[in-house]
RNA sequence: GCCGGGGUGACAGAGCGGCCAUGUGGCGGACUGCAGAUCCGCAAACACGAGUUCGAUUCUCGUCCCCGGCCCCA
């Protein structure tokens, strides 16, 4: 079956056909950063880091581009406003910002281009959209003509008409019509700049992205991504731009996330209605998170409470149970059952239902239709080591491209045969250094009580290892513990 | 107002013209000293009204409601 996705230009799902044969260029529109990043921006980065790995999954050849956006009124205000200099302000929020996704396992992009770092690419474009004639300096700034452009709101499905019929557009002082939007601001006393045709000045929003794509990727970009509420202005004003300057297609496949929200309201740094990625990542784990985010569709907005993590955190844990069953049964495996069918069908299905618009959420339900038959033939004990093996190779397939699931956090311990040594004091179980070590002596320890029937010892080493944050349990031949 | 997306079981959230979504939670059972994990089974839904159809949750029309965008924003 061939990769389809929802080009929102064409709002239908098509056939992923990119421009040269296995290259893909996509770009992602990155971050403001004049605060520190939410956890809506995590979701567009968890969603698109997927799809760049099933991309490349697919034999694709990505080179994938996000951008920051370290100059905006907002930096600057934010920068007087901590009596910091602007540009200083936003290299540590993009360090931030890096340590958040990385938390989060997000695969870094091929190039980060920062709008400061892309100014001569941008003078060279407004200057060439002036040269065009679709674009007008007026009191040193740059303004695009929206009547220029052959075709207005083609992404969006605004009309000029409509626009104007709005009343709450006013005029601005230099535009000759309140559409035209700015891809080169005059510099106000005292704020950063660069030197230009026009003077001091820096770029509009809107520019850099242009100008990146270009210099990144090419006239044309394979997916261009970003937030659904993106769509307008942003990047209705950046087709604008990009194919009066190139003089061809900008874009052949758009793909907008949809927005996290809080009570049905979009999370955003404006309504102060967000949770920072620090914040949430000290609650629950990266992997938690991420699968929160995945087991739903990256397009559809998403309602962020304590409630869903929660349940996201229990569903996960399902999964993570079978894939420590099966890492603990790679050794121990002896039957002759094989379990080719079950991975070749379950992977031909992840890839089926990811091949539909990258659809995560499917693919997690067949996971776990997937891990059910992997625990029923597991406690069967029919499995051949080859049939375990297969097992945990499909897991970890799966976990190349969700990367929700953690290596081995299970520790499996035999229990002798009893001794008849008398046992430790439970009393003398203490301290928070335990090492793996010590609990799995301990672990032992419980098991012969538990095989004298001892099961008040057993009881309480058990009691008192939970409140260590360790959980024990019970299985045939042994226990199994995890630090929780 | 204009543009766009939605309304699915207790909840989250997919999908499809007729066949099980999946997960959390609930109920019953198996296993177990207990617990946990796991397995088996059960209950539970398609906003409302009309139409198309042999048959609609899935298509069409209308109604109601919700959300996003229209200054900045993933």
């Amino acid at each position: 079956m061939a990769l389809v996705l929802h080009n929102s230009l064409t709002r239908a799902k098509e056939p992923f056909e990119p421009l040269r044969d296995k290259e893909v260029g996509i770009y992602i529109c990155g971050v403001t950063v004049w605060d520190k990043s939410h956890i809506g921006h995590a979701k567009s980065a968890v969603n698109f880091d997927v799809i760049v790995r099933y991309l490349r999954h697919r034999g694709y050849e990505v080179k994938h581009v996000t951008n920051f956006t370290d100059v905006d009124d907002k930096i600057i205000a934010k920068a007087n406003e901590l009596g910091t200099d602007p540009l200083k302000l936003s290299r540590s929020l993009i360090d931030e910002y890096f340590l958040d996704m990385d938390a989060l396992k997000v695969r870094r992009a091929d190039v980060y281009p920062k709008a400061s770092e892309t100014i001569p690419e941008i003078i060279a474009m407004v200057r060439g959209l002036v040269d065009k004639g679709y674009a007008y300096e007026s009191k040193g700034s740059v303004y695009f003509s929206v009547h220029k452009a052959k075709e207005y709101g083609r992404l969006s499905g605004q009309s000029l008409d409509q626009m104007h019929a709005g009343a709450r557009i006013e005029i601005g002082e230099d535009k000759r019509d309140p559409m035209d939007f700015a891809l080169w601001k005059a510099a106000k006393p005292g704020e950063v700049s660069w030197d230009s045709p026009w003077g001091k000045g820096r770029p509009g929003w809107h520019i850099e992205c242009s100008a990146m794509c270009l210099k990144h990727i090419g006239k044309t970009v394979d997916i261009h991504g970003g937030g659904t509420d993106l769509v307008f202005p942003h990047h209705e004003n950046e087709i604008l731009q990009s194919e009066a300057y190139n003089e061809a297609p900008f874009v052949r496949y758009w793909m907008h996330n949809g927005l996290l929200t809080i009570d049905q309201e979009k999370m955003s740094k404006s309504l102060k209605n967000f949770f920072t990625v620090s914040e949430v990542l000290q609650s629950y784990p990266p992997e938690v998170v991420r699968f929160f985010f995945l087991n739903a569709s990256y397009r559809a907005p998403l309602e962020y409470n304590e409630k869903s993590l929660d349940e996201a955190k229990q569903a996960l844990e399902r999964l993570q149970n079978t894939y420590n069953a099966v890492q603990e049964s790679l050794e121990s495996a002896s039957g002759e059952q094989d379990a080719k069918d079950l991975c070749d069908k379950t992977w031909r299905q992840i890839e089926d239902r990811m091949d539909d618009d990258f659809s995560t959420r499917e693919a997690i339900a067949v996971m776990f239709d997937s891990a059910r038959e992997a625990n029923r033939m597991l406690s069967e004990g029919k499995l051949s080591k080859q049939g375990v093996r297969d097992i945990a190779d499909l897991f970890s397939e799966f976990n190349k491209l969700f990367d929700v699931l953690r290596t081995k956090i299970t520790r499996a311990v035999a229990i002798p045969q009893d001794t008849e040594e008398p046992l430790p004091d439970p009393e003398s179980l203490t301290g928070k250094a335990l090492s793996d070590a010590d609990v799995d002596q301990w672990v032992r320890y419980r098991g012969i009580a538990r095989r004298r029937k001892d099961f008040d010892y057993s009881d309480a080493i058990r009691k008192k290892l939970a409140e260590l944050g360790i959980d024990v349990q019970d299985a045939q031949d042994g226990a199994v513990w995890k630090r929780r």
